[in-house]
DNA sequence: GTGAAACTATTGTCTAAACAATTAAAGTGT
DNA sequence: ACACTTTAATTGTTTAGACAATAGTTTCAC
């Protein structure tokens, strides 16, 4: 209880927001910088595609954790950005299948640059076992906070 | 550069967002179950307040590491709240000094409880030298990749 | 002292997350 | 076959962050 005020500003001054915040803002840079237009939001459902194309929007939502009404919109935005199209799905009525275009397969090579170039930034200095330690920690703290959304 | 899935994953699925967003939603439905019906975000600045009170906005957003629109934003809306009030500053007629109402003081002790709440569901588990270990490794990452707003 | 630079706060516009409610289509039980 | 439930996606509304641009003050240099 005593730790109320050390724990409450290293968690809600860091864990919650700051960093993450930081994090995307950096990578959102690198990817301007790299000449693409995306956001580490839409670069997140890519990765899902470029790993398995032509899923419903319920099992992205399922991989990125988002709800549906953001996945909603974030497929709408990347939809106008010509990243990837809603497909009707004949055998289920209810479901889009959402395709990468050419546009959203072409982006592949050219995040990965800027995504490793913002992962050196963030983990200079930082010791690969103390940093496979710390992912350890964020596991089992989404694993304990996650709900089903 | 073979472990680029692997840390793509880890980190822009778990350091990027995921984490903060749950404990975000977590530590918001708790306040509200409290029957607070202000946000983290909001909790954030209050729990600044709760400091040091009547400082500038400039000086809410070095603390929370906002930009300045966001602030204005964030006391615009806890001001319809009434948890703070805007005062005109004599001395310096460009700034604003932001200072709590009784309701902003009230709420002090009354967050304290779900804010335990979901420390504790959130550290369940968790070793407490590896989460002091995470936390080192969180403020260097931090402090890497911060940037002036 | 006056003009340039710096600083504080604000507004505008966009992306995104949370929650509630709704529509449309499948699936289930009787 | 028909109502009941579940599922997929969408829309509406609110809060919040990023970036650009702006208005009003203050500070600093000369």
């Amino acid at each position: 209880m005593e730790n109320y005020q050390f724990d409450t500003e290293l968690i809600f001054a860091i864990l919650n927001g700051k960093v993450s915040t930081a994090i995307n803002r950096k990578l959102y840079r690198n990817f301007k910088k790299a000449g693409l237009e995306f956001t580490p939001e839409q670069f997140t459902v890519m990765a899902c595609l470029w790993n398995k194309d032509c899923v419903t929007q319920q099992e992205l939502c399922n991989a990125t954790f988002k709800d549906k009404p953001s996945m909603t919109r974030l497929i709408d935005n990347m939809e106008k950005l010509n990243l990837v199209t809603r497909i009707a799905d004949k055998a289920d009525r209810r479901t889009n299948l959402i395709k990468l275009t050419s546009t959203g397969e072409a982006a592949r090579p050219l995040a990965s640059k800027p995504v490793l170039d913002t992962m050196q930034e963030a983990f200079q200095g930082v010791d690969p076992e103390e940093l496979a330690a710390a992912k350890k920690v964020l596991k089992i703290i989404f694993e304990n906070i996650r709900e089903s959304l």
